[in-house]
DNA sequence: AAAGTTTATGCAACTGAATTGCAAATTAAT
DNA sequence: ATTAATTTGCAATTCAGTTGCATAAACTTT
């Protein structure tokens, strides 16, 4: 298990006193939160300092976005092996009641047969419905 | 094959000038549109009374919308016998190359199996990649 | 047909997410 | 220590989406 500075440093990424934080709250985490839950998060922060930290996370493949429909891009943790490639992706669920936005790491987003001639390098899978919290 | 006019009153939508319109265009397009493309298609129009269109239709269930992750929600026609349920529901595909999104219609949403306590009702799955058009 | 009622439209204005420019601060390299 | 590269903070902008309200158009009732 490494400690947050090795997260960042194997992934390529200077390891300042601001990522730090950021990362340490985004492992926190049990859903995916969105830039203004993050900015949240802080007694005192910039908005935009967050978003391009959020961006060089994302770059260098630390964290993953999540387009849940919601309106803001949601953000949650790789795991360690991960390196975004079709075979890492994993269905993601929008809980239409409490509005969360959970990983299912373990749910690989099924392989579709697309019409001749479209190549796929991508795919966003959201199922919308009731968490398990919020069934009862 | 119905009339624009018959379309809007068999969704119970008052067949209005300006919906005939929009109606007649969405009908036209081989590819779903935003409200920005929407607009553009008109010389002069106000964009509110076509977004309160697009979401009349909506709500009517003579559209759907698609979130491609591209910053605008995209619209297309539901087919005549679609009520947007599950099992009415379709793969859309996002061009990464010509930006255009594509409903494809004949290719149903596979189902998964979600963890327990758990319950969908929907699901929005956009394949990304590149369409036959771009792909030489 | 006229008057009244409901619904749709147009315009102005606002919100909130995402993004850019730039200067100051921090960090790394020489 | 000086210089160069990177990161951070603040101001300001863009753009999609949305609301309020007054006018216009479409229906209902007399
Ligand atoms: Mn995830
Ligand atoms: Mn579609
Ligand atoms: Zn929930
Ligand atoms: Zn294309």
């Amino acid at each position: 298990m490494q400690n947050t500075d090795d997260k960042l440093t194997s992934r390529n990424i200077k390891p300042t006193a601001m990522r730090e934080l950021v990362l340490d709250i985004l492992t926190e985490q049990k859903m995916a939160i969105s830039l203004s839950d993050l900015e949240q998060k802080f007694h005192k922060s910039d908005k935009v300092t967050l978003y391009r930290t959020l961006k060089t996370f994302e770059e260098k493949k630390l964290i993953h976005s999540i387009n849940d429909g919601s309106g803001a891009v949601k953000y949650a943790l790789c795991k360690e092996s991960c390196q975004c490639h079709p075979e890492d992706l994993h269905v993601h669920f929008f809980c239409l009641k409490c509005q969360h936005t959970f990983c299912l790491s373990d749910i690989p987003i099924p392989s579709i047969s697309l019409p001749v001639n479209f190549s796929m390098e991508n795919t966003n899978m959201v199922v919308k419905g009731i968490c398990a919290n919020c069934n009862d």
